[in-house]
DNA sequence: CGGGATCCCTACAGATACTG
DNA sequence: CAGTATCTGTAGGGATCCCG
């Protein structure tokens, strides 16, 4: 759900948290909250089962919603890093609470 | 993702928080977390745009995961109520934390 | 009242091949 | 290196009908 919903278009769980509600892009988010700036490839080998197209359409994702900044450099061979935004970064400390969140509380959520 | 992830067992994202990142999971535990019990009707009500079948499903997968307790009453017409488990009641924080951030950066990502 | 079962359609996601 | 493009299978989700 990339559009605003159109029945609540000012709800926040809706229009916002629907946005990094999928697959992947809490871990994406997580790891570039880990390393400050990260190339294309070090996103790859730091998600060993991600697949390239998922990487390559939440990245986009990420960058649309203004959480993750991309800045291309014209090199040959390219070079692509990417990082967060101020924006970004502000969701760290609330996904790490849900990370600690789900720890503690694995064995009761999954058994 | 209901079962495990078998590359990463212990992963709370892929584990976890995966369970609570669908459409309806977050929206209903939300509602829960306002009202202490509801009633199946209540819930529709509460969430008008969601269908028969997803709340169902929603209903049933949160009660699999211990997030959510089902009560039901063998009368005519049956009543069932469904409340927050203690893991679920110890998540609504979390989530609170998360919906402020969806507030004060709506604009920001939205746009 | 609170579901379950079914049909059906679409969006998501993997695999593969190609490109600046 | 960091992407696009295409094909294809699967799962999510809506609508409808039935049941204790």
């Amino acid at each position: 759900m990339r559009e605003v919903d159109l029945r609540y278009p000012t709800c926040p769980i809706r229009n916002v948290l629907a946005r990094i509600s999928d697959k992947w892009s809490l871990i994406v988010l997580w790891n570039l909250g880990l390393n400050e700036k990260m190339r294309y490839k070090e996103l790859m080998l730091s998600i060993p089962d991600i697949s390239h197209k998922m990487l390559t359409n939440t990245l986009k994702h990420l960058e649309e919603d203004h959480l993750v900044k991309r800045e291309a450099y014209a090199e040959i061979p390219p070079r692509v890093e990417y990082s967060l935004t101020k924006t970004g970064k502000s969701l760290i400390p609330t996904i790490e609470q849900m990370i600690d969140w789900a720890q503690t509380n694995f064995e009761e959520v999954v058994k």
